[in-house]
DNA sequence: TTGAAAGCGGTACCAG
DNA sequence: CTGGTACCGCTTTCAA
């Protein structure tokens, strides 16, 4: 179990007898052409039996780069984050690069505290997936210090289309998305509806409720019965919670349909709905948002919106790689769009 | 957004006036008490205005150690992996530490870059949490390297206690697991019981299906109606699979009670009972393991099996940090006790 | 209490 | 094609 100390290059280089600038270009992909072949293949079997592995630390160190992405998100219990992170990881892959992922649970000081760590780390870009519209300064900041690409959160509404891109972002397009689900309940002939609002700190959330809004201003004859309270995480309990305050309004200010923010506040109205002795789809119906693992499989399967997770994680990174080699420009704004899955926890109105 | 240069500690001492050396002992903590205060605070307020940050990637070089930890899982998007992970992340923060996560997909071939890549960026240690059975030289080679604990799973069967303990490993009780929850379906009545095996080369399964057949066979009166089949992958689809195969057996072999290796599978059961036109837990009872997030949601509520993940990733890096000081055996092993849940996807056998 | 200098393990430029 | 050498940014003896 001892270690025998780690073999360094000059181990290879004195075991195959010669200089280790020989010995490092003879390892090296690119400058393995200026080395002989029968010096490249001796160094290579000394490395081998020596069980040679480069030290990422010194190369780092020497070239001025570490091939570490810094990807910053909110909570990996968030299977939707998970995908993010499988396409920046494919990415990465592809570029031999090196994902380092650090999680802030929404936590701004956690946010900073991480974003410091990374950055004494040298990594060479940064895709931020977890910050809040309180951070832009923070984040300004960092970016003069290091390529930055958002993902799935920016800063501003999405609905402001005047505002300039200030900053690489890759985002879907929570705004549409929302109305979408919206104008879904309205086509049902749901006439008060409410929503279950994420905190709008973080701007999907914002975007959501814009859209939700949108969508009632657009249709004079629907109310909105919302409470005006915001949940403040985006939990069943809280689904639930809000759910159960829609229920105590008037009777004419109750809804017969649902636009939680995002999957787990539905399963919580579901959870309110059944305290109530109401049942969904009869009475109310619901729509998600994420389409979260086993949605479709909840009683009942869950009306909801999906994400292109995926592809978000790929752009950002591949928008995060062309900053770092100097190939893209400092502001500029991918938006994905959300598609629609209807399942049965949506249904007409009854009459 | 131009980066114009990255302050170093030389920048910091020449604006301090003073040497690098000194700037150095002024800003780490062990060392400042070796600097006046007044340098000392000149030191500091230098590294301030220049938003100095200290240069890990060097620090690491020189000290000869990173302060990262290489965290190795199968899958982000099991929510148990999460878990532990955060059990992970609660000991090296507290160390300041790093940890640095790589994702296996279960493939062998990605086990071992993953590894190499983190070896070659020097991890002061390794927690090893997605090892198949089969991997067992490849991890003792790496363990000659640096200290490795085996998280969640091992490599020989656990119910083998003569088996000498030859790493450092934490491990929940999968026999116990097993046998708790397969107890609970024969103290229910049920006499034709059948499992969903995961893949053996994983020893968590293979602990699974000890625990399984140890329970069946201390009861004389009690058969096993599995079909012998594996699943691929621990899905939905292949839980699905399964049972669908098992009620193509005849009548005397269908089982009353499934007990499935995760909670996936179990979702993939209920399904296939649907499609049977059994209803659970009416005809069938299913047990399922790891208390997955809204699986107590499910239509029925899913009876499972609880493990202490955060715990056990707490332990792992507790193990893995003494290792790593040198403090701390070469083989160890904890074992940490399941915890059965019943909810409504188990009942009585009908008489 | 501070400065000088060596060196961690590589890479890359310059000679030969 | 190969060797010599400086240096990346920091820490740590050793002297003063």
């Amino acid at each position: 179990m001892a270690d025998s100390r780690v073999p360094t290059l000059k181990d290879v280089a004195k075991k195959a007898g010669v200089h280790v600038a020989t010995a490092s270009r003879a390892l090296s992909d690119e400058q393995a052409h200026l080395v002989s072949e029968a010096t490249r293949a001796r160094v290579q079997a000394a490395a081998d039996s020596l069980g040679y592995r480069t030290n990422a630390v010194a190369q780092s160190l020497r070239k001025g780069t570490t091939g570490a992405l810094g990807v910053v998100v909110a909570d990996l219990a968030n299977p939707f984050v998970v995908s993010v992170l499988r396409g920046i990881e494919f990415e990465a892959r592809a570029r031999d690069a090196m994902p380092l992922v650090a999680e802030t649970h929404d936590d701004p000081a956690l946010l900073r505290s991480v974003v410091t760590r990374l950055l004494r780390n040298r990594v060479d870009g940064l895709i931020l997936s977890a910050v809040h519209t309180t951070d832009e300064e923070f984040v300004a900041e960092v970016e003069s210090r290091v390529p930055v690409v958002l993902a799935v959160r920016g800063f501003g509404p999405q609905i402001d289309l005047g505002r300039p891109d200030r900053h690489r972002e890759v985002l879907h397009d929570d705004v549409q998305g929302a109305r979408i689900a919206v104008n879904h309940l309205i086509r049902l002939g749901h006439r008060r509806i409410a929503q279950l609002p994420g905190t709008q700190r973080i701007s999907s959330f914002l975007g959501r409720s814009d859209g939700y809004r949108a969508a009632i201003a657009a249709s004079p004859d629907v109310i909105d019965v919302s409470t005006g309270a915001v949940a403040l995480e985006a939990s069943v309990a809280e689904g639930r919670r809000l759910t159960a305050d829609l229920f105590r309004q008037p009777a004419g200010r109750q809804p017969t349909a649902i636009f939680a923010h995002n999957d787990l506040m539905a399963v919580g109205a579901l959870d309110a709905l059944r305290d109530v002795g109401l049942r969904c789809p009869d009475d109310v119906s619901i729509v998600g948002y994420n389409d979260a693992p086993l949605s479709d499989h909840l009683d009942p399967p869950l009306t909801t919106v999906r994400l292109p997770s995926f592809e978000l994680g790929r752009h950002s990174a591949q928008l995060a790689f062309s900053a770092i080699a100097g190939d893209s420009p400092d502001a500029a704004r991918i938006m994905l769009a959300p598609e629609f899955v209807e399942r049965k926890s949506t249904r007409p109105l009854n009459p």
